[in-house]
DNA sequence: AACTTGTTTGGAAACGTTTCCAATTTTATT
DNA sequence: AATAAAATTGGAAACGTTTCCAAACAAGTT
């Protein structure tokens, strides 16, 4: 293996101390002519390139942001990584990052790991904000931090979606089409702080509009009983006429368990999601859901780690009601007069099969 | 801000020299018992916390890969990735994080980057495989790397689809659906070995099959002039039947301007696309594509940087044919009798529109 | 010519580790 | 009990950088 130059060899071949050539290279400090010229010259003969590992052991800092998140295959915190990455690039960081896969327990070893490889801050999205150890140590370190699909008391802490809001505001839309009984559909309720907001949002939505309280169908890991499940809830269930999934996934992913059971989507059984992308526009019935922006989100929340780092005013988040937007779509139906001429209800074309 | 303890803290509460605390933590050479327990109440006391930095200033590496992806937002990197994640978490490492966005110069800054923070290994997807400059630095210095979705030579050295069998493949299809003249669709083509290299494959493999040479439709960053561009591009070569799009996105952008043109697709105008996202299989008519395993690659490279490090052996890449596979779908028709009834054209249901 | 001032320069310490090596202590062997 | 062998321990150097400080030098000012 090639080994780098060093400060070292670049004073040895410029004939001067090691101090000088940082001292050039950094443009601190005064030079002669002749003495930028000479190393310019040995840096350009040798390739020199600092050692960032150098540099950071003497400034106890690196150019380097921390980021936690569940998952990178979700679009939602790919696109928030995307736009936190260019902001982060224009201001020379670079991007550390460590999946958590949803499991509450790697975020803590993730947040050490970070630490011990002195990243400049962090941006996380933890499983509960309130009660996570990982991030009471990032805050009793007083290390530049920033939430991301976490609510934070504290403004500045996070960038996030306000969940709650933007659950009532489902139950608006439900109410508005003349919903009265309806379910909440979440993975892993328990190890997300985030579908648990979203519930009790959503609750507090259906009360204030004097619907029914909304009845949970909770599944697991993997997608594959949920079409069981769906059978059963909906027998449980008899009057519910529509249901609000936690993320847009599992919205598709219900609205083809519903097919399955030869329900049709919206006229048996409406669907609204959460979260907005791209593919709730391109299926059929399109997605009513709730639209985020998680490039603008990821963006933010790394915007306040570097203001945080460079002690500059921090960048305003978006006031809890421009956090999300409700797009109507297909899969919510009126149940007003059957023949509405609102367009409301799609019909489910029957030449689609979406399993096959 | 409240600084890390450092060795020398636990040294000086255990009562011992930094070494002994260094071989107790790290478990090389002996300690008495006595030692050991001293050592473990002090760093419990402390919460002491190796520096990374510190050691790879004295060990000379990281336990960091470096990844350089076009996107983080297109699915196929994100899954690539996660894959990728998955293997190096396992392995205690983590992954440095940059993206280039599709920009061939930022390549270059991107590794010199990594290099400076001194990666362990990186995987990389560049712009042209054979004359990429990054490329060749990181060969000089024989880094421990790998290539994700670029074709190269030596088979340990990438992990990527067979583009041009995969295309060839495509051309397969095309012609026992009886297409005759057909188009390759493709972004920044002159930014993507990949993409010229599936137009290679493709052509080739209409040749092969006495298919009209495929024409050529190029479009710059953005899609907002593609409609305009596939009307006068089927105006200059009317007999075209079907279009080759070089990744799903762009087929499914193709999908929507031809509708804008009131063309049925698959009736009018049959496409393939490539990747193989799972949005494919949720739109309407099901797209007809090559179906790729990001996430096995991902993994795939990552494994192969860990083994490089390791000096263990490799892990064996799938062979050509493994990297893909064709997925029929609703948008390509057969262009034999009309009313067959093997059910691949797919009437278009004149009540969606995608672009409302 | 003897100052003062200002610029240029390089040695050395410090950052947090690991590891070599020698010194010390313990244990085993006669 | 004396010696050999083995185990335990800590000092110091090294990794690549920045920065403090003092030394050397140049250029003005009396």
């Amino acid at each position: 293996m090639h080994q780098s130059a060093t400060i070292k060899d670049v004073a040895l071949k410029a004939g001067c101390g090691v101090a000088t050539v940082s001292r050039v290279l950094n443009n601190t400090g005064s030079a002669s002519p002749e003495m930028r010229s000479r190393v310019a010259a040995a840096v350009k003969e040798l390739d020199f390139q600092f050692s960032e590992v150098g540099r950071s052991l003497q400034s106890s800092t690196t150019r380097t942001i921390g980021f936690v998140v569940p998952s990178i295959a979700n679009p939602v915190y790919a696109d928030a990584l995307q736009g936190a990455q260019e902001v982060l690039t224009s201001s020379g960081y670079q991007m550390l990052l460590i999946c958590t896969n949803y499991s509450p327990e790697s975020e803590l070893s993730a947040i050490r790991t970070l630490i011990s490889k002195q990243v400049a801050g962090i941006v996380l999205t933890v499983s509960d904000a309130e009660r996570s150890e990982g991030l009471s140590i990032i805050r009793n370190r007083s290390l530049p931090h920033c939430l991301l699909y976490n609510n934070a008391p504290v403004s500045h802490e996070s960038w996030s979606v306000d969940d709650e809001a933007a659950a009532a505001r489902v139950a608006q839309a439900f109410s508005e089409n003349l919903h009265n009984q309806t379910g909440f559909l979440a993975l892993n309720f328990n190890k997300s702080d985030r579908a648990r907001q979203r519930y009790e949002g959503y609750c507090a939505g259906c009360k204030a509009r004097g619907m029914k309280k909304p009845q949970l169908l909770e599944i697991s890991e993997d997608f594959e009983d949920l079409t069981m499940k769906l059978k059963l809830f909906l027998r449980e269930n008899p009057s519910i006429t529509g249901i609000f999934a936690s993320n847009d996934f599992l919205a598709l992913a219900i609205v083809r368990s519903a097919r399955k059971l030869a329900l049709n989507v919206p006229r048996d059984l409406s669907i609204i999601g959460f979260d907005g992308i791209d593919v709730g526009l391109m299926v059929e019935p399109t997605l009513a859901t709730i639209v985020t922006e998680p490039k603008m989100l990821g963006a933010g929340a790394g915007r306040t780690v570097l203001s945080f780092i460079n002690k500059t005013e921090f960048p305003k988040p978006p006031s809890a009601d421009q956090t999300f937007n409700f797009r109507a779509g297909g899969s919510l139906a009126y149940l007003g007069a059957e023949s509405s001429d609102d367009g409301k209800i799609t019909p489910f074309p029957s030449s689609f099969d979406p399993t096959k």
